[in-house]
DNA sequence: GCCCATGTGTACCAATCGGTACATAGTTTT
DNA sequence: AAAACTATGTACCGATTGGTACACATGGGC
């Protein structure tokens, strides 16, 4: 039997993955345990505060990943329609066209939420934030910009459910596909 | 200690609202007889399949409300623009602005999907079904009608996700309103 | 009065829950 | 090599889980 050594950073996908697939109240240490190929053992010593702590790390590392992936490109990139971009596609990747749910959206539904309420909010209103910028250095007016980012980031949550409730991945790549198109084409109308 | 006696109907609406609030797996017995003040005893009368039997309850009531006071007006009214106003004001005034989430929803995105895939498929494919044909009658065409259709039914329930978020009502009701704005600027545009 | 349907509360069940304690094994550090 | 630290498996804990069994209480029909 080989020994296996793990660190922190290496479970979080697994333990993002399982969280996603059974919910916060869901994923209880057994199948944790079978996600992660770790025992309660390691479990508990890499996270002493037990699933809160595990959801914590969980969120924090999708936090990360967002604010590297999407947020600044949505911030920094020029022309801004290159960060839009990137967005829509970073989004179809990492939700695997609506397949995969969006653990965040998924603790903002439940009871979870006001445990990590904090986490929740910050995800979102900086992704509305920086989709907002981007809209307004595109050239949209500030008001604009802001009721078409939240349309756009409350509209990948939706299409997210919509489309595994259909269990059609192509109704959250349609949904997509639209979104983008009413903001590139929003130059020219506007 | 008068003694109460029940009906069947009579405990779905707190039940409904203990799922909403906790998610299937969420909701114990426990927090169940709590929020129906009925017992076990009571409970596994009422429904013998024991919990999966109280969510299918819940869902088929929920459905057939949907059925009566949603789906059927966009299917019937005349003009079609009063059955999709009346949809509109009847989902702002059931999801309470946000704060109440949409169980059908919820059960999508978690793994009690596959146990009542059909239930969750159907209620949501009507809806877009009876939304889709108000849209044809009011003049778009059948594409176009499914389109927006879609992106309606899916943006509410991206509403709910993102209000509940940003823990701000208005979320919700700024994004229906705009839904709705745009589908009755639907005839003088297009 | 009695009987039987329908509800209801309670005791109980095995299984699982999240979490703790601890001995041990492997790896570094000294 | 000894010591110290990190990682891991296992045994165990009380509490809670969904579910069952059953006694009993209430009601209407006769």
């Amino acid at each position: 039997m080989p020994r296996m050594v793990a660190e922190r950073t290496d479970v979080l996908p697994a333990l993002g993955e399982c969280f996603r697939e059974h919910g916060f109240e869901g994923a209880s240490l057994a199948l944790i345990g079978a996600a992660t190929g770790l025992g309660k053992g390691s479990l508990y010593h890499f996270f002493p505060g037990g699933k809160a702590e595990m959801a914590a790390a969980v969120l924090a590392e999708i936090d990360g990943w967002f604010e590297r992936e999407v947020f600044a490109p949505l911030k920094d990139s020029e022309p801004p329609d290159a960060g839009i971009a990137a967005m829509f596609e970073a989004t179809e990747t990492y939700f695997r066209s609506g397949r995969r749910v969006c653990l965040v959206g998924c603790f903002a539904l439940g009871d979870v939420r006001d445990r990590f309420a904090e986490a929740v909010r910050s995800y979102f209103q900086r992704w509305i934030d920086a989709l907002r910028l981007a809209l307004q250095r595109a050239g949209a007016s500030p008001d604009e910009a802001l009721r078409r980012a939240v349309d756009v980031v409350g509209g990948i949550q939706g299409a997210i459910v919509l489309s595994r409730a259909l269990d059609d991945p192509g109704v959250f790549s349609g949904m997509l596909a639209r979104m983008r198109r009413d903001l590139t084409e929003m130059k020219p109308s506007s």
